[in-house]
DNA sequence: TACTTTTACTCGGAGCACGAGTATATTTCC
DNA sequence: GGAAATATACTCGTGCTCCGAGTAAAAGTA
């Protein structure tokens, strides 16, 4: 790729970006963002139209002046293709520049290894690539489970061994992406969920464990390989706990299901994140025990004060929960807020960053991988090869 | 600063972070780097000239065919201001594209709180500006100690009070950076130290607690203030014990001259570094007694094991060593090696992260932040600036 | 001195941003 | 219903950078 194709298409790559980040933005409000001159505004439009990655509508409302357009994905523009491999099950989706998803296969895993079902999902893909031929400019898997370059390593709770994800690829020319949910979810809370626009943002979900991500301007901090965000296994824990994982003390083990099993005397659950939600909807309800309750409060504690040592660790805007830990917090808010507080640096206690529930649910790992997967189409590189066959 | 305008010195910014980067590196290898096509270098390299950008000299290396030149500094062309705040005493330096450092003034702080001996730092910085009129194109302090936006917040063991580091600003149009030790230590290491060219690097130092930071292509993720990277105050070590930050538990105290203090049963040394400098020395020899052998042993193995949990969390490539570190793992290498193989997620124990010692020393902060400085300097809006009264 | 080798410069072409000036589409007012 | 007001979009000449093929230059080598 020349450095003057990439120059060229890189105000393209802003305006595509703007367009995503802020659906239904009109022309005007997108070139005043971007500093546009009024001339330079009409070329690169047009151009882009051309080139099938933007179309305009109307944009009916009052005023006087001569109306504006509201820019919007081309019918005919690059799309994104979603993996979704959560514990249910498995889903193919497809996304476009306004963020709309359309679901175009789904299956479930029955008592299948990888192995066994990633020929299926791959076919998936590769029928919904073929769907929209030359339109499919990222394949972004979304894994509920820890990854590592293009491989699981370890999924949710089903003892899978590791598999190579490289088999969902999309064909010659389309990347292949893969993150796992907590970091997605992060990028969607960042992006358009409860901490949009800030500066550094930490998510945290419990589900099977804790994961996590830093998310600085939206864009996640995993590390070498994209393992990065396992805040689960520093050991903020009991040492005397031993992991799955292979290692002691880990967080995961304090503030999970697991955690609040061992607190009320059960023996390890099959299902932590069903178990944690049942004994959060009962407590939650008020009709649980107080040992429930004491489990809970000291869970909450668990969790409270690792995101502060976390807060200490990485100076965010603002964290987010998801998973099991807004039930957490909500089953014990002072336990939750005593610990939090506490365990700040003093500077930070002044003025702690605040602490969301997460707005996106079980579709903010999706979310995010779209959001991913049109980082990828809407870079410099990626639009020069998209323009370099449709402009003219 | 008009997108045409950033464009156009983007290029620019390119070939001069090239020229920071690899300090005498030809015009020819350059170019190629970039992928920059002859005419364009030409008439960029021209350009750069003209605006005191650059120089060029003579490439005397034998072999056939028309020399080329090595690509440096130009006589008078930009330069950072880097003001050093150790706990020795203050520097004031300024630094050159090169990366050639010449002290400008220096000094003590006596007996003095920062309201009192910042003047006096700010004066030498005028001064320094003056002297050189128009070059200075960013000043940037190293602190020993933790910040948050431009304000120290504590510092290394004196007991100052928060203050504000703004008046060491150089002037209107001249931006102040302020970052800490730690975190510019890491940009030394990873961008010309001991991991240099890491995708993803951990830097950790031991002085008086821990700091630290992971670099991202050498650039530090410090979130929303710059006051990331604060490991020491994670929640890792001992829950009883009560740190002076305001948390309980803090790893800082696992693991520096405090560390030792306690597992010798001395009371907290007034000053930690040297203390500990002292342990390890006599350790090294061999002279020390089994007491001061184990001391050393448990505070190697709290180190490995957080680095081990860091490692988890981040993923990166490599980790760095500095401060005490180095010393520790030397004074007890089967202990370090254990506790971190031990606490890594069974995947990363497969192939763990390269622990190196930093190949900086006391200057890695400096070096650090002449990085940094340059980083602002070879932007394309500051070249912009720059080139706007220079070009012609 | 002539040849080889490597590198730098020349120059016409293409593409983008700028910005002042002009055209257009809508609402509001009379 | 028509004119004025208003907000927006388009036109076009200019300046800049990058490209790339061709040419010139500066060394070593025979």
């Amino acid at each position: 790729m020349s450095r003057s194709a990439r120059l060229r298409w890189s105000t393209a790559s802003e305006l595509l970006r703007l367009v995503y980040a802020e659906p239904g933005i009109t022309r005007t409000a997108a070139c005043e963002r971007l500093a546009l001159a009024s001339g330079a505004a009409t070329e690169l439009i047009e151009r882009l139209r051309g080139a099938r990655l933007l179309a305009e509508h109307r944009a009916d409302r009052g005023g006087p002046g001569r109306p504006t357009t509201v820019l919007g994905p081309h019918p005919r523009g690059p799309l994104a293709a979603v993996v979704d491999l959560s514990a249910a099950g498995w889903r193919v989706l497809l996304g476009d520049l306004a963020g709309a998803l359309t679901e175009a296969a789904a299956g479930s895993y029955g008592d299948r290894e990888p192995a066994g079902f990633l020929p299926e999902v791959a076919g998936a893909v590769g029928a919904a690539v073929r769907r929209e031929p030359g339109r499919v400019g990222a394949v972004v898997a979304a894994v509920a489970g820890a990854v590592s370059g293009t491989r699981l390593l370890q999924f949710s709770t089903r003892g899978w061994h590791a598999a190579d994800l490289g088999v969902l690829a999309g064909g010659p020319g389309v990347p292949l992406l893969v993150g796992n949910d907590a970091t997605l979810g992060g990028i969607a809370e960042a992006r358009g969920g409860a901490v949009r626009g800030a500066r550094a943002a930490l998510h945290i979900l419990v589900a099977v464990g804790v994961g996590g991500a830093l998310l600085v301007d939206g864009r996640p901090v995993t590390g070498a390989r994209g393992a990065g965000g396992e805040y689960g296994h520093l050991p903020l824990g009991d040492p005397d706990l031993a992991c799955p994982c292979g290692a002691r003390g880990c967080w995961d083990l304090m503030v999970d299901g697991r955690a609040l099993a061992r607190h009320r005397g059960d023996p390890v659950p099959r299902d932590p994140f069903a178990y944690g939600r049942n004994v959060l909807d009962a407590v939650r309800s008020g009709k649980a025990p107080d040992r429930d309750r004491r489990a809970v409060e000291r869970t909450a504690r668990a969790l409270g004060a690792g995101i502060a040592g976390l807060v200490n660790l990485h100076d965010p805007d603002a964290v987010t929960l998801a998973g099991l830990a807004p039930g957490l917090r909500a089953g014990a808010p002072e336990a939750f807020a005593d610990a939090y507080r506490g365990g700040l640096m003093a500077f930070h206690r002044a003025d702690p960053p605040p602490v969301a529930d997460a707005v996106h649910g079980a579709d903010g790992p999706v979310r995010g991988a779209l959001a991913l997967g049109f980082d990828e189409i809407t870079g410099p590189a990626a639009l020069a090869r998209w323009g370099a066959h449709r402009t003219r």
